[in-house]
RNA sequence: GGGCUCAUAGUUCAGUUUGGAUAGAAUGGCUGCCUGCGGAGCAGCUGGUCGAGGGUUCAAAUCCCUCUGGGCCCA
């Protein structure tokens, strides 16, 4: 029981109006008000019911309230009592009701009780697919990387918690231009295929690489002929360069990793392109695509000899070019279809590395004439949750959500209207944008990326111009910061303990700081604001959790046993938080619904500032009434439970001393 | 030239999907509050013609149109 079943209650007796004033059924809203004083919540029926009548919106207010609400509250109250208290109708046209509190702040009891918060079964096992991360292996992950995977991976925890069965995949380009420049270094140009320095990760040493060598391209031109060999060679595969590309960006991948684990992500399974094309699943796709009229071969014009396809507002898209090799988009469509699994799966699944958490990241690998679909290693493999998915390689996916740049939006579209085409099932596959993230001037004076022209206010990060911030550099900087604030703060704690603490401090306030945001809109990432750690951010919601677990710590003689009364719980501020716990479900679903991770962040926010009054204001383990005394407790434990629900949604770590 | 997207307080941003009551935070500036449950906090003041103009509506930051200015994609 939470708020939610608060406006079901509500929504059932508006409902009434329809079938006993006579009014057209619509559909309305049961919300909470802008202001307090307005009452717990509030719906906009009288409005919308006047657009239709033409009545005025305060007459049929007052109406509903009179005829339908107010006589079926007495009548509950009666009998037993209502958790609604009051309804009134505002003169502006707004029915407003008040909650019973003593009722309502009984719906505690279950969250402290089962000591974690609700498992709410929004999926009912439906399996979903989310793509993210998909960074080219040939580079340090930077900042802008880190958004998608935040975005992902609090996705995937979002999804996880709400009973669905989720994927979550990682598309390794590793026969793309990027792979292929680094492979040209060391082939070529005498690059040591190894990192010198034991400071630099290996990522970051062919990040280093892949800018020189661009450089060197721009004096040597005749060096894109042997990239294009080299690309040639890695897709035909069996050969010295595959071989060797292999072993180079396996090396760069898991350094890549290593910073996608530092931020608490995970992954289920690698999809290596290299494979996918090999797999054959192309042909099968063209096939299909011809098969079912969607592309078009075009006999004259420019793109003569070419197989097109028309999206419906553009001008039509060449997928084979005359020459017969597959365009950028055209090699995005199998793997599509293939995480929509509409053909049978070709590849079987090996170990690839086991994650911070326990599970297994497996990796895609094509299956042999004549052998099954299979995982291999099955030893080494525990908590997989893949198994199933695997043996029944033709389960249906329910939806597949791909998190990326919106710079790539536009051939996203064209990609989407074709699966569309091809797909007839219900199944939902949808892409999902983030704006880029760009460095502040100052920041990239600080850095010392070189000079850049002053007069613009933002600038992109280019891999290719080695412009951009890493990841790894960022969480340090955050560390470092934190642990000084913490030595400040604490002169007994050991190193460790404060390296300890402030690693997880910098991991939050990543994650929270590119969760908080909007997806559509560009974050300018400025360093020196992003190390200061008040106000909005991860450690506030840290800290009021700390604040709380040192009262339960200081009361922890007082078992919250028996009937805790939390009817006694009456003071504003005890009321607002008891309301703000229990619309977590709300929350959840909602953010859920419209994809927006970030309105769990909101909500955190909210809640933590809401505590953070009630620490202030009111008193806890000084109280002499102890059935207050244990009320408040109470409040403040289910506050905890919560709270930690939120922070593994979230991602951010539980810290019970900082 | 075509398309996508953003514009809200000095600054960074919520709120726009689904129109509703006095447009909210954070930060900055100014001012209070620690022998009390952790001051990385709390309270107060300051600060906004919601980019501009028009339209729809009883009601527009929110929906529609035009324009301006940033960013991106394509040609």
């Amino acid at each position: 029981m939470t708020l939610s079943s608060v406006i079901k209650e509500i929504n059932n007796l508006l409902d009434l109006t329809f079938s006993e004033l006579q009014y057209p059924k619509i559909e309305y809203e049961v919300t909470e008000p802008p202001l307090k004083e307005f009452g717990d919540l509030t719906t906009n029926i009288a409005f919308l019911l006047a657009k239709k009548t033409k009545k005025k919106p305060s007459f049929i207010a007052r109406e509903i309230v009179e005829k339908i609400i107010v006589p079926r509250i007495e009548f509950i109250n009666k009998n037993d009592v209502s958790v609604l208290q009051l309804a009134e109708a505002h003169p502006a046209g707004h029915i407003n009701f008040k909650i019973n509190y003593h009722i309502f702040s009984k719906f505690l009891v279950k969250l402290i009780e089962r000591e974690e918060f609700g498992f709410l079964n929004i999926g009912k096992g439906k399996t979903i697919r989310i793509e993210h991360t998909s960074v080219n292996p040939n580079k340090p992950l930077h900042i802008g990387h880190l958004r998608n995977i935040v975005i992902g991976d609090t996705l995937y925890r979002l999804f996880k918690c709400t009973n669905h069965n989720v994927h979550v995949l990682n598309y390794i380009d590793d026969s793309g231009v990027q792979v292929a420049d680094i492979i040209v270094a060391f082939l070529f140009k005498g690059f040591e295929s190894k990192s010198i320095n034991k400071n630099l990760k290996f990522d970051e040493y062919c990040g280093e690489i892949y800018s020189k060598i661009n450089d060197i391209y721009q004096v040597e031109t005749s060096l894109i002929n042997k990239r294009n060999f080299i690309i040639k060679q890695i897709e035909e595969g069996n050969n010295k360069v595959s071989e060797f590309t292999w072993k180079i960006v396996k090396e760069v991948l898991l350094e890549q990793l290593k910073t996608c684990w530092r931020i608490k992500a995970r992954y289920d399974i690698l999809n290596i392109e290299s494979q996918i094309i090999a797999s054959g699943l192309w042909d099968k796709t063209f096939e299909l695509l011809k098969q079912k009229d969607i592309i078009k071969y075009v006999t004259d014009g420019k793109n003569k000899n070419c197989w097109v396809f028309k999206p419906e507002r553009e001008e039509e898209k060449v997928l084979v070019r005359s020459d017969g090799t597959a365009t950028y988009v055209a090699k995005d469509i199998p793997y599509a279809l293939w995480k929509l699994s509409i053909f049978n799966d070709p590849f079987r699944y090996v170990f690839f590395a086991e994650q911070w958490d326990g599970t297994t990241l497996l990796k895609t690998e094509i299956l042999k004439n004549g052998s099954i679909n299979q995982i291999e290693n099955k030893d080494k493999i525990e908590n997989n949750t893949l198994e199933e998915i695997l043996i029944q390689p033709k389960k249906k996916i329910d939806k597949v959500i791909t998190i990326i740049d919106s710079r790539q939006a536009r051939l996203q579209n064209i990609l989407l209207e074709i699966i569309k085409r091809l797909d007839s099932t219900k199944q939902e596959y949808c892409y999902l944008n983030y704006e880029t993230v760009a460095l502040s001037q100052q920041t990239v004076k600080e850095i010392g990326l070189g000079l850049q022209n002053e007069n613009k206010r933002v600038i992109h990060m280019s891999g290719r111009k080695g412009i951009y911030i890493s990841g790894d550099y960022i969480l340090d900087q955050l560390r470092k910061k934190s642990a000084k604030e913490i030595k400040s703060r604490n002169s007994t704690m050991t190193e460790k303990d404060i390296d300890f603490i402030a690693e997880k401090i910098a991991i939050s306030a990543l994650r929270y700081s590119l969760i908080k945001r909007d997806r559509d809109k560009m974050i300018t990432f400025d360093m020196q604001e992003e190390l200061k750690l008040d106000g909005d951010t991860s450690l506030y919601l840290q800290y009021s959790y700390a604040r709380a677990i040192r009262i339960l710590e200081k009361a922890e003689h007082l078992t919250i046993q028996k009937p805790v009364n939390l009817g006694l719980l009456n003071k504003d501020i005890e009321k607002e938080i008891i309301k703000e716990i229990l619309k977590y479900d709300i929350i959840i679903e909602k953010a859920i619904e419209t994809l927006s991770p970030k309105i769990l962040a909101r909500y955190a926010n909210e809640l933590a500032a809401k505590f953070n009054v009630f620490y202030e204001s009111v008193q806890v383990l000084q109280v002499e009434n102890i059935d207050l005394k244990l009320a408040r407790l109470s409040l403040v434990k289910s506050f905890t439970i919560l709270f930690r629900g939120i922070f593994l949604l979230l991602g951010i770590e539980v810290l019970n001393k900082l």
